[in-house]
DNA sequence: CGACTAGTTGAACGACGTCAACCGTTGTGG
DNA sequence: CCACAACGGTTGACGTCGTTCAACTAGTCG
């Protein structure tokens, strides 16, 4: 193995060349490779980190799922964001000093974190590459707004159909899903948090979606067995993702 | 006057300064406030881009009140932010091809386009104001983020007391709310659509706000009588919405 | 084997939606 | 200058989607 392959299996290098829109170069490959990194492991219900922190650095998700989350005064919780591996969920501390959400693992979860301040010298030396960070926050940004419209104006049935769809997509961007299957281990509560209804009620949708053969979710992974019948069902168009042209 | 006070005066200036958390340079407000700029007028319901476009300019709001919104494909709307004048709606433009959004003039609308060719020259020679504008689209980011735990998991009552308060709060850190009390020309049916529910709940709920003293919305104009009150009702925590501390 | 957690299901309730009628204001054209 | 259409607001009656409460099951861990 050369040098130039281990970088291109680098998390960051990864993320980075999946989203920009240009080929990177070797010194932003190599900087992007040699930033200082402290891998953590938290496990499932775990938070990373906490509304109102200040943190001083930013974490890439390795391996696992997280969630970006808040809550009302008397414990509502409603999660506003899930992260796949080589997400860098927190990335806005870095411009914003204290943070506004909360986020935990949702799995056994891999991180690492980055100083702000490697980072900060590394989108001095290298410009493009803090426009493609830049990309990715405001991609985020899309998926809030779907998430708004799914959770605004979409019923409970179509809304979950909807999540399904994204999550496997992003899971298959990732290389993380083989034929319309991947690992989710998601409660039927975290669901709940996460469609803005109650776990209950996920129990009853989930049974629909099942006894129509649309998707299992069991033993931790989410399965699904006819995609067109639930995009359909989701009203699903990929378009808010705005993934490079590849496969469909 | 002097050139200086004029530059101030500019939309620009004063936006890109009440967001930055370091003084401008003389050289960043003259770049900012030489932006080549294109003033364009539309009525009120008009659409200034739509779902699908692919534009090469930005625009920033100079009076009135746009909004973004996504339908779904029966034609239910979803209003996921409201835009003061300041604020730069499609920023995401710069880096995102094809927008995922809309976004129509609330009341009668002024702005002004700058071309994204403009923009990205004065980040490369000012990349302290890239950094300012990057720090505005993750403050757009956390206002999802709110709203996300507003309309997800907060009864109609407090979900309005909260988007009140929030608007307030916004169109008095650019100068339009005289002692709670603010320009604001949303029918119900827009009200409607921000908050995820039907046009004659909010009717309902307008009523009870009303009758309880807390608010009157009339006559494109919205008055908060008892703002305490009102934002212990909508649970109103401004940090989200991530000010440079000034008064209260 | 007991304790704990996640899932499952029924029944009653409630928040909000839908439908429909009606009112008031505005603006337009005969 | 009036008629009337168009639109936003208001209200009641009723339906429904989703919640809450509660009981029960199944798997897992010590």
């Amino acid at each position: 193995m050369t040098g130039t392959v281990e970088a291109d299996n680098h998390p960051f290098v990864r993320k980075v060349a999946s989203v920009a829109l240009f080929d990177l170069s070797e010194p932003e490959r190599k900087a992007l490779a040699g930033l200082p990194m402290h891998v953590a492991r938290y496990e499932a219900h775990q938070d990373v980190v906490v509304e109102h922190d200040r943190p001083n650095r930013c974490f890439a998700v390795l391996s696992g799922l997280a969630a970006t989350y808040k809550t009302t005064r008397d414990g509502r919780r409603q999660v506003v964001a899930y992260h796949v591996p080589g997400d860098v969920p927190d990335f806005q501390s870095l411009h914003l000093e204290v943070l506004d959400f909360s986020i935990s693992a949702v799995t056994d979860l891999r991180i690492g974190f980055v100083a702000h301040d490697a980072l900060r010298a590394m989108f001095d030396a290298h410009p493009r590459l803090g426009d493609v960070f830049w990309r990715t926050t405001l991609i985020e940004g899309a998926l809030s707004r779907e998430w708004m419209l799914n959770n605004g104006r979409r019923e409970s049935y179509p809304r979950m159909a909807h999540l399904f769809c994204e999550l496997m997509v992003r899971m298959e961007v990732v290389g993380l899903a083989t034929g319309h299957s991947c690992p989710l281990a998601l409660t039927q509560y975290e669901l709940a948090d996460a469609l803005g209804i109650s776990s209950v009620h996920v129990n009853r949708i989930l049974k629909e979606l099942r006894e129509r053969g649309l998707i299992t979710l069991s033993g931790g992974r989410l399965t699904i067995h006819d995609w067109t019948a639930l995009a359909r069902a989701g009203e699903f168009d990929p378009t808010y993702l705005h993934l490079k042209e590849t496969d469909s």
